[in-house]
DNA sequence: AACGACACCTGGAGGC
DNA sequence: TGCCTCCAGGTGTCGT
């Protein structure tokens, strides 16, 4: 499910639940993978009265930094998502994480098909999670000529390039379409044959998709949850993405579908 | 360097 | 209704 915008809004949901409150230590887990195979008492062991002292979101991981120095960090794939609730309340349906917090409350994490994950990460971890993915969208250092910096040196098609979390952090297969169907450019152009002008259309069409996407609670197609349970709402302004054999809102031209990257990819073949 | 294939998982949708 | 195949918002590995 999620990209940019959703993590972004999940992020922010488990946070005003959560940033304040401690963890007591008791972990309840369903599926051992969820934590990457650690026994659930190791990593209870170092959450016991550990408060969360924020939260935020780099690439498409949830961060929350802990004040014993470690920061739990959750990525969600496909299916996951987060829910604040008493700890007395049922177990939910595809549940594979439960944290224990002092105040009764229980942190849990939901993820049907159990591509999900979630870590303590020691501050040397963290900046290595930093470092393993590129620029953020909207950090003032990503200059339309930076960004076009980062497409001349590859043949790789745009497409590709924009999924790569090592060059731009964040970007998923919704967002890589909206973005170049915006910029009227096709998913197959090779990196380099942008040009300066058009990847400084690119960068301001995914600015403004993931804007919009963030403004609208992010896209919820099937599973996307925030963190309160609730849906989003930008699918509702897609352009291309889900939208195969619907008319071009731009030149009528009927949406294609095909297979770029290895993803299911939506474009005007007549304005891209 | 870059691409395809495949793995990891479950369940919903659509075809027959 | 039941069975089967295909597909999905992500990412990591492996072979070519």
């Amino acid at each position: 499910m999620p990209e940019l915008p959703e993590v972004e809004q999940a992020a922010r949901t488990l946070g005003e639940q959560i940033v304040g409150a401690h963890f007591d230590g008791t972990i309840r887990c369903s599926w051992l993978k969820t934590i990457e195979g650690h026994a659930p008492d190791v990593l209870g062991a170092q959450l016991v009265d550990v408060m969360v002292t924020g939260w935020r979101r780099r690439a498409k991981w949830i961060l929350l930094p802990l004040a014993n120095q470690l920061t739990m960090a959750a990525h969600l794939r496909m299916t996951g998502r987060f829910v604040v609730c008493g700890r007395d309340e049922a177990d939910i349906p595809q549940q594979r994480v439960a944290f224990g917090l002092r105040d009764g409350r229980e942190v849990r994490f939901v993820d049907q098909r159990k591509f999900g994950r979630i870590r303590l990460l020691t501050p040397p971890e963290l900046h290595q999670l930093e470092t393993a993915h590129g620029y953020e969208p909207f950090d003032d250092a990503l200059t339309p000529t930076v960004f076009a910096g980062l497409l001349q040196p590859t043949k790789r098609i745009i497409k590709a390039v924009l999924l790569d979390q090592t060059v731009l952090a964040g970007i998923g297969n919704i967002y890589a379409d909206e973005a170049l169907w915006r910029a009227q450019i096709h998913p197959q152009l090779p990196a380099n044959q942008v040009s300066s002008a058009q990847a400084t259309v690119l960068l301001d069409a995914i600015q403004t998709v993931l804007r919009q996407a963030l403004t609208n609670g992010g896209s919820t197609l099937r599973d996307y949850r925030d963190s309160y349970g609730a849906k989003g709402s930008q699918q509702d302004n897609f352009m291309a993405y889900d939208r195969t054999n619907q008319p071009c809102m731009r030149c009528g031209t009927l949406i294609v579908k095909t297979v770029v990257a290895q993803r299911g990819t939506h474009f005007c073949p007549q304005c891209q």
